[in-house]
DNA sequence: TAGATTGTTAATCGATTAACAATC
DNA sequence: TAGATTGTTAATCGATTAACAATC
């Protein structure tokens, strides 16, 4: 099955719901349901639990245990992951904290910055180190992804020193976009042109692309 | 003219780039040359750039301030809004810094917390109230954008105060996906998603979706 | 049984890419 | 002029939605 960037994301999205903010008696729940709690269309929720291999009951809906059960064996068929947040100022930190215990299969185990009054020292509960060290420690403790949240202005160098060092999946929050080779996963998130976007359709209702609250048929 | 979010997002991201991370004197740019930048295909960039009203030259590419003075008009036709920070935990307050000064034409002129504590205070350099004065100081600071970083549980009911209050736009950091009425425009960023996202596809290359780093023919 | 909901296919929609005449 | 680059159209690709037979 080849599960698209767009699906998976989704899957997490459902997961999350699921777990941390469904009703504990609830013990299943109908397409419809979970895409009104999702802002998205029943057809579309259907679809995308095809490629979990686990099927519904027509009448019953799916048995949210067994549901979340099938996207964990998707979703976390990689086992653990250490993570390193490279970068440790306010924002860097800020995510340290709250993406930490997010998810067990993916650890937090190293943060990194240029600043030497943060290294050697643990921040937000995260041993912080030298940049001058990423290359030591990123093999030393196996981190197989980072999470960028450096200036825009040394984002690209300090991707391709991480490249170097083993890293193979970025989540990066530099305002820039930067350049990877092949076999490297990439994720942007722009936070600012986020709020820009927001922004712009705010007032902008001509333009604003249609609403997707949709109920089946 | 329609512009698409994903086309308008672009277009700040191509701002930000030509104006914040760009040799100062380059004058002009070939449509491949930004595309190389950004990771995108030459196709794509003068697509996108058809949006704009304004035109390059063949042979000389397009003249970035003018390319820059003509993003600017469609982008920031809005002139400015005030945006509140709802919810000053270590998210919120690492966006507060990480946005604010960002773009002229937009403001962050509140934030709201739940914690007596942070009430009446000024954090990161804007002023925090308590919850309970939402209404009040939304309607008086005519606040139109919300950037959302409460927790799950209260994501929701927080919406509804923020939209009940007058606000138009939210950004929502807030790891459940609320549900706004029509007219309200939303932007929903999902942080533990993305990064379960980069890890599901760093060991699972056989799925991962193919790579976006072209040239032009 | 009758009615509601499923899985899945076909149709639609939108976004990206390729191609190329126009043009500097 | 010749060659490179543009704006724009047509072709392709991928994602979403609609429709409906299967089924509980």
């Amino acid at each position: 099955m080849n599960i698209s960037t767009k699906v998976m994301g989704r899957l997490a999205r459902y997961r999350a719901l699921l777990t941390d903010y469904f009703p504990k008696e609830k013990t299943h729940i109908f397409s419809h349901d979970l895409a009104a709690m999702m802002g998205l269309s029943a057809s579309q929720i259907r679809r995308d639990l095809m490629c979990l291999g686990y099927f519904g009951v027509p009448r019953y809906g799916y048995e949210i245990s067994e549901l979340v059960k099938h996207i964990n064996n998707v979703l976390d068929a990689s086992k653990l992951h250490h993570v390193a947040v490279v970068g440790a100022g306010n924002l860097g930190r800020a995510l340290m904290t709250f993406l930490e215990s997010r998810r067990a299969t993916l650890k937090i185990v190293a943060a990194f910055d240029d600043d030497p009054d943060k290294a050697n020292r643990v921040l937000n509960g995260v041993p912080c180190f030298h940049m001058d060290l990423v290359e030591e420690v990123v093999k030393r403790d196996d981190i197989r992804i980072a999470i960028l949240c450096v200036p825009g202005a040394v984002a690209q160098r300090v991707t391709d020193l991480l490249v170097k060092s083993g890293v193979k999946g970025i989540l990066n929050f530099a305002p820039v976009p930067i350049r990877i080779p092949v076999g490297v996963v990439l994720e942007e998130i722009d936070l600012t042109s986020a709020l820009e976007r927001v922004a712009f359709f705010t007032n902008n209702r001509a333009n604003a692309p249609k609403e997707k609250r949709h109920a089946d048929r």
